[in-house]
DNA sequence: ACCTGAACACCGTTCAAGT
DNA sequence: ACCTGAACACCGTTCAAGT
């Protein structure tokens, strides 16, 4: 199969589920393609690169179970669930967001839709507590009720953009 | 001048402000502090396990500024300003809060002050917050109104715990 | 008790050279 | 256009051996 920056992010999203971001080297990556790391290099920048295209196609899982006019509650949930299918995947969306934060951005929780602040404030704590609690699942450190816990917490955030008395 | 954990911790913290976590390796550390880096491995477990101590590091600066009576959204500010002090500040302490949540959260924000979850809540809005704009001024991605912006999603997640109407 | 020296098993990235 | 092979400059960690 023709190496693609397609087929390379798709098997990085396979080591990443499976392994996490420990794993996913660029020499890993290439022993799974059956390729030289260095092939790589003609299809992708660099490694920053190719974690800035994953972090494009988490966003779109998440578009594709939430449309722009979802609630955006339930759209930091299902932008959660996605993040915890992939070992460390709040770690590298979190700096997929950080460089380009509108190709990454769910639609249901983008600037357009929920202004700058809120979106912004959503997609941190989002990301934030999301990374806390896949450390925490790595090193089995107690996470009970995290989704409660996040759901609460997501929740007072956007419930304060209905204005307050 | 003999090498200890708390000396290996304070050159760690130096390296941390003026270049950041990709320098700060063991072997780095070790040139600094002109020892092998074998030596490192006498004082410190391991690599992970220097990055809590300078996380508890952090949270005793935040301490010294904000006693544990402090204003929520002052300590939340504080901790920002302490954490913007070292490049990869609050990715380095999202880890630490992550394996050891009561001793790196600041006491002013810990769980005994605003309860568990409202805790949890500001921690990691902060962490995510203050990792993705640490990111950006790496990238030099735009990062103004950073402040306010955050000041104003840490207000309204704060304001929330005055029960609404 | 505390540190050195050498080794093991890795990294990301570049670049001439091949096809 | 696309990939190989070899190299460069690194990593974290372990462990026998020295003092």
């Amino acid at each position: 199969m023709a190496l693609t920056a397609e087929s390379i992010t798709t098997t990085a999203l396979s080591i990443l589920s499976q392994y996490g971001l420990g794993d996913l080297s660029m020499r890993r990556l290439a022993r799974e393609l059956d390729v030289q790391p260095s092939a790589l290099y003609w299809h992708v920048k660099d490694k920053q690169s190719l974690l800035i295209l994953i972090s494009r196609s988490l966003k779109a899982e998440v578009d594709a179970l939430c449309p722009a006019t979802a609630d955006p509650l339930a759209a930091a949930m299902s932008l959660r669930e996605v993040l915890l299918k992939y070992r460390d995947g709040a770690e590298i969306v979190l700096l997929g967001y950080s460089i380009a934060p509108t190709d990454v951005a769910p639609q249901a929780l983008g600037a357009d839709r929920l202004g700058a602040e809120l979106s912004h404030g959503i997609l941190t704590l989002t990301l934030g507590a999301v990374a806390v609690e896949q450390n925490r699942m790595i090193f089995d450190v107690d996470a009970a009720e995290a989704a409660e816990n996040f759901a609460a917490n997501a929740a007072r955030l956007l419930r304060s953009s209905r204005r307050l008395p």
